[in-house]
Parts: structure tokens; C-alpha cells; sequence
DNA sequence: ATGCGTATCCCCCGATTGCGGGATTGTTAT
DNA sequence: ATAACAATCCCGCAATCGGGGGATACGCAT
């Protein structure tokens, strides 16, 4: 069976030494590079390509998310896994965004590790607990804020306010809708009344922050 | 130490059996409660609350998406991990929205299930590898469509355009940036311009669907 | 039948916006 | 140093929007 070929990126000496270690002491694994800093990554994966990529978050020159994108832009189906000492809620959105599929923190015991290296190659995604409870619960956010208020549009209301959203004003509305002006906006009125607000464009920005209609 | 108290809502008899065989087979785990549907699911609960919910995806009556729908906004912190067959990556995201912690297969060996229940109880997520990955890929969809496009905005327009987006007019910007009301008005010009819209409604449409500014 | 909500149309008027210019001061780049 | 750009300000004018009315007509409920 063909060892899994690993890449380090880390500014850290002790830790490139310690992941070394680690890996070259399992010969499921191989690591095949290992540097301090990002700046030529494309390089350096393009020469020799890599199963698993780890990278630091933190560092200087290339922060390791800005490596993250170049990476997944150039070889998307190449996983990384990022390691961070801090699970900072911003950065680890940011990195998944980015294209990494792991998430580790640098105090995940060594075996731990290796397992996460497996489980990307395997087409999984690890990340510590408390971190995959993060990424649940910013799904939960999204659908929990959006029904605590009800404005009880007419039907049309929410057909002229669709429209609204799509940038029309009141006259192409009219067209499209084969109704009159004078009635678009009668119908916005009541729409802005009834959403508390007093401008198209503040109408039209609620609309979508609290997705009022089904988009 | 305390034992973790387990309540099940699941159709299939012989799952639940399983199931019952298994918590009660090690200390730790208590099975306070059974059900082969989810129709009573908050009645259960009050009555006799437990620390983790296992609930099947697919029953009749109350769906099991429904069911977590009724149990969160209930009981907002009692984590609930969703069984299923099948991944399917409609429902695992249903799922999630609705407040679910945790999505395993129910292939998932006896003891990595029990691994799982200990694991949402100190807050974690438990979730297959393909599981995790597809809620990783899930992230990335949105970054990778926005950047086609690049319309340079100076820095400036940029903040005139986030206050567009926050809804106001030409005048408030103006009283909040400190600038007068016609360099507002050049700036949102030069946008519109740079953005080929027409109207403050586009701009600020586009910019929150192409995720133009930072959020 | 009387009221309520919805949908439709109309008018007036002031405020705001969009578009066409033009102008000055910096900074940056070639 | 000359051009290019960003940022600032200004004017005029037509179009659009927002708020205030009022009006008709339909359906639906009580």
C-alpha cells in the first residue's frame, strides 16, 4: 500500500520537528515537505504533490487562510487540514470558507493526528469537538432569527415586493405586472409600512437579511 | 458520577431494541424513555427531561426534522443527534437548521454511537467523516462563486456603499462619513458606474448576493 | 348589511435620486 | 513631469420616490 505523502506548513520549528516525527515514525506516512512559510506553496505542492496538506493559521508573511485559498484555487480536490492554537470562531469560518476540510488545535494528541491525516485522505473532515459544534450552530442561526417577526403581507405585496428585490423600479414593475404605477405604489406603501421602514432600498435589505421571501 | 439519561424516538422496534440493549449495557448511559413516534415529543421531555435525544430521521406522523424543529425551540440547549440510513444531503442540512448537534449513520458500530452521545453531552457535534465533509463543502460553495467578478472600489466607495447596503440616504451617509452631500452623491455615481446598475435598490442587491463587502 | 381586508386606480407635493456636466487637491505611477 | 486616479465639492434638471390624502370594487365573514 502507497504511503499517504504529507506537507507542512508551520513557522514553528519545534512543531515542523514534532509533526516530523510523528509522521515519519508510522509508515503508513510519509512527510515529503515540510516549510516556514507559505510564500511559494504553489511551487512547492505544483513539484511534488502532496496527499494532505497541514498548515499553520498563524503566520508571518503568508497568513496560512490567504495559503488556504491559493491552494484550494490552484488544486481544489487537495485537502488541508489546518492547525491553530486557539479556535478562534472567525478563523475557523474563514479557513473552511477558504477550502480547508480540517480543523485541528496544536494540543490534539499525536495519534489523534494521524487519524485526521487518514480521515481527510478518506474523504472525511475532522475537527475537534467543540469546533464542529461551532460549525452546527452557525447553521441554527440562520433559520432561528428570521421567524421571531411576522409581517403579514397580501399575497401581492410579497409579489411586488419580489420584484422590489430584483432591483425594478415602480414603472418596469407596473409593466411586468400589467398593473398601474399609481398601483405599485400604493402597494409599496403599504409594504413599507407594514416592514417599519421608509425607503425602498431599507425595504429591500430587510427582505434579504431576514429572508422574508422564499430565496 | 452521574449517568447520561438518553430518550429515543425512533418507528423501527427492533432499532429501539438495539438501541435500549445498548445504553443500558454500560454504566454511564441511562435509557429514560422509548418512542416509536415523535407526536408527544414535548410532553416526553417536560415530564422527564433528559441530557441527549437520539431521533430517526423518517417516521410517520411527525417527521423527525419536524420533531427536532419543535424540541429546539423548546428546549433550546438539550442537544439531539439524528439517526439515519441514508446521507442524504438535503435532509443532513434540514437537520442541522433545524438544531440537531449530531448526524450518524445508523450503521455507526455500538460503540462509536455511545462515543457520540458522550461526545454532544461535553458539547461536542458528532458526525460521519462524509457527513463532516459535506458540511465543509457546504462552506465553500459561497466563496468560490462570488470572486468571478471584480469591480474595484476605491476604499471609500466602499464604505459609501456599505452605508447604502445599512439602508441609508445620500444626506444621512453624508452626516456619518463627515462629507458633504454631493461627494456622496459623486461616489454613489462612480459605484453604480463600477457596479453597471442604475439605482441604489441594484447596488445594494447586488453587492449583498455577490457578497461585494465583508459579510 | 355592515364591516374588514385586498386590490385597483387617482392626485398633489416635497424630498430624494440619477445623470449630465465641471472643478480642485492630493497621491501615485510611469 | 505628466498622466492617472482618488477624494472632495458644486450646479442644474429630469425622473423617481415617499407621504398624505381619496375612491371604487370585490369577496368574505358576522
Amino acid at each position: 500500500m502507497n504511503t499517504i505523502r504529507v506537507v507542512v506548513f508551520d513557522d514553528s520549528n519545534s512543531i515542523r520537528e514534532a509533526i516530523s516525527l510523528l509522521i515519519d515514525s508510522n509508515p503508513a506516512f510519509s512527510l515529503i515537505g515540510s516549510y516556514a512559510d507559505a510564500t511559494c506553496c504553489i511551487e512547492v505542492l505544483e513539484a511534488d504533490p502532496p496527499d494532505v496538506v497541514l498548515m499553520d493559521i498563524d503566520m508571518p508573511e503568508v497568513t496560512g487562510i490567504e495559503a488556504v485559498q491559493k491552494i484550494h484555487s490552484h488544486f481544489s480536490s487537495l485537502p488541508i487540514i489546518m492547525l491553530t492554537v486557539f479556535d478562534n470562531q472567525d478563523k475557523v469560518f474563514e479557513s473552511l470558507c477558504a477550502g480547508a476540510v480540517g480543523y485541528l488545535l496544536k494540543n490534539t494528541p499525536p495519534a489523534r493526528l494521524l487519524e485526521a491525516i487518514l480521515e481527510v485522505y478518506e474523504g472525511g473532515a475532522p475537527m475537534t469537538p467543540s469546533i464542529a459544534r461551532k460549525v452546527m450552530q452557525h447553521f441554527q442561526r440562520n433559520e432561528s432569527l428570521p421567524k421571531k417577526e411576522e409581517y403579514h403581507l397580501s399575497p401581492r405585496e410579497k409579489e411586488v415586493l419580489t420584484h422590489l428585490v430584483n432591483g425594478l423600479s415602480y414603472k418596469m414593475i407596473a409593466g411586468q405586472m400589467g398593473i398601474t404605477y399609481e398601483t405599485v405604489r400604493t402597494h409599496s406603501k403599504k409594504i413599507y409600512d407594514k416592514l417599519h421602514v421608509s425607503s425602498m432600498t431599507e425595504a429591500v435589505v430587510k427582505t434579504i437579511n431576514q429572508k422574508l421571501l422564499g430565496f
